[in-house]
DNA sequence: TTTACATATGTTTAATTGTTCATATGTATA
DNA sequence: TATACATATGAACAATTAAACATATGTAAA
């Protein structure tokens, strides 16, 4: 029982003919609908522009204003707005208005766990 | 001690000008550098792609050869070539030849997190 | 109800990028 | 060492997209 669950990407030992065509077919039966891919791939796409990056990780601790955003980062006002319109539809950020200003926040843990999933990576 | 470790981004109440100050410059302090950020989107660019996301997926739990994914996938061989340099390029994938094949992997637990963490995000 | 401030949006443009097609490289076998 | 098979690569083209600029919308204070 214990020794079945080594995985197989680890066995460089030769496999069988029949063998392969079964792990084809187990990978075909695995692979989610294409559009579930297709979100998934969306969704990286989001985290995958240096702007939009830097825009999450300013707002990794804190409430930003987009003024305040603009400003740190040194970027204009109108590529901030669009850029966090981007966020607020892929459910990325949150906001809320105060007065004249508007705060954005991570919408979720989520949002945080990718992004220090990346980093680890990055780091390496 | 406990109380001020409370998360400031839940906070709603009114702060003052000398307390967003100080938020504005933890974040400057908190904030990686450009480079480390710009790597970071560089990282999530590669997921966003939905053919490299399936091609990514299809590897999740075994090895598989070029022709095996175009076969599985329904993609030309040239692409998902192509795709695999970038991938390999990234280091999300390894691979080792056997005879005329070569296979390719998942390179690390890391890519299996990130896209699990996107999955738990997407199928919200 | 003006005026100023904060944010959002529409449009254009330049740059990036995935796919296709053609071809090259590498490997095994007859 | 030809031939076939497996994979890689180069170039061209089409589609996507981020940034800039101008302008619109929304909010508060004078």
């Amino acid at each position: 029982m214990a020794g079945e669950n080594k995985n197989k990407t680890e066995m460089t030992e030769q496999i069988s003919q029949a063998e392969r065509e079964e792990i084809i077919n187990q990978v075909l039966e695995q692979q989610p609908d294409d559009e579930i891919l297709y979100d998934l791939a969306e969704l990286f796409k989001v985290f995958g522009d240096s702007t939009r990056i830097k825009i999450l990780y300013s707002m990794f601790e804190h409430e930003l204003c987009v003024n305040d955003i603009a400003g740190l980062l040194n970027l204009s006002q109108s590529s901030v707005s669009h850029q966090l319109r981007i966020l607020k539809t892929s459910k990325l950020v949150k906001f809320r208005r105060e007065g004249k200003s508007i705060y954005y926040s991570l919408d979720d843990e989520h949002v945080r766990s990718i992004i220090s999933m990346g980093m680890e990576h990055v780091e390496e």
